[in-house]
RNA sequence: CAAGUAAGACAGGUGAUCGCGGCCGCGGAGCGUUUCCGCGGGUGAGGAAAGUCCGGGCUUCACAGGGCAGGAUGCCAGAUAACGUCUGGUGGAGGCGACUCCCAGGACAGUGCAACAGAGAGAUACCGCCGGGGACGGGCGUUGUCCGUCUCCCGGUAAGGGUGGAAAGGCAGUGUAAGAGACUACCGUCCGUCUGGCAACAGGCGGAGCCAUGUAAACCCCAUCCGAAGCAAGACCAAACAGAGGGCCACAGGCUUGCCCGGCCUGCUCUCAGGUAGGUCGCUUGACGCGGCUGGCGACAGCCGUGCUAGAUAGAUGAUCACCCAACGACAUAACCCGGCUUAUCGUUUUGCUUGUAUG
């Protein structure tokens, strides 16, 4: 990805979970916090209750997918954990996408003159 | 054509745009190794990649010794690196048949268990049947004999009833007071012997009236095999680091195959505080795939030709559109690698064979 990088380390992940803010809809659960890079830096985390190695490799991707798409629009500089819900087991990519986005309505995310194209 | 049976094959395809992991080439940044960026090419999960149930390769440790455990397998022969797998047989069970299924050693080495039912389960007389005695009644009749009955006594019996998974070989006859392998034929069992077979075993002949249940997926016995842990194995490179205080004095801890004996090494333990876990190799050419020939009933083996087909390290296959199609495709994502087993699975399709019907 053009702007980004993955997180990795698992002490990354338990960093954003404790002082990051977080929203929360019906598949998905996002965590930001400022890491003061430059660059956005994102983990996704699928848990065993999601469903089996297949199920949890496709969803991973689809939020990989439309992260990827809508890159461009997002601010810089944060730390973004995304963890999967079990309900996004059966979902496909358009929900996935309205899904995410929705979370980053909720974030403020939006750089701001994306913003006011929309509306 | 219908029903069945056995063995396979495929696991959506094509095109376009965007995106990802290795590899190769070119260009740029860079003194250079490393690294980063861009462009192009090519490549990129499964039949089960799954469960982790067996077997092996590979790696490290242990390879003074003795003893005791523990685990696995279990008809025979073969295949194989090895196996609990596979092949071909034997025996048993099912099916008209093609064919399928079977955890298939030993119960005179020992121990345990066998509920309930039933009279009785390494044993039995409850009902029944039969004989004798006794009592009572009756007929004939004169101190006997015949018949009948029994909440009586003694004995015989394993035919019949009933219980059970199992009641001491089965069935038919002879026999008998009634019965019984007591005796006889056939079948079964056991023993001996002959023939065939490497063997499991099969068949023939002769003999023995048949002295004793089941369970070994109960312990156990017998035979054979097994050192342990696993790629987070392990090897190398680089970097970082911090110890302090108290207690104890041969108690203890570690290694040595699971345990014991024995052996080797180390001071040990508690509290508080701190710090790092980066890279390279292992890592994919292998008991490999495909084709042909030869040997073998077959599993498989040998020879020749040919091919290279993922190697990530938080972990790469996705999204959108169009068409084909009955179908959004079912189950499901390599993690050191192979050989098997087991389980999950939407469907499509090929071939052999069996039975039935029709035609010739």
């Amino acid at each position: 990805m053009r702007f980004s990088e993955s997180l990795k380390k698992n002490h990354q992940f338990q960093f954003v979970y404790k002082n990051g803010k977080s929203y929360a809809n019906r598949y998905l659960v996002m965590y930001v916090k400022e890491n003061g890079l430059g660059i956005n830096r994102v983990g996704i985390s699928v848990s065993k209750k999601v469903g089996n190695s297949v199920v949890r490799h496709r969803v991973t991707r689809l939020v990989r997918e439309s992260y990827r798409l809508h890159e461009g629009i997002f601010n810089s500089g944060l730390d973004i954990v995304i963890v999967a819900r079990p309900g996004a087991a059966s979902v496909g990519y358009e929900e996935m996408e309205s899904a995410l986005l929705h979370l980053c309505k909720l974030h403020h995310l939006i750089k701001v003159y994306f913003y006011f194209d929309e509306t």
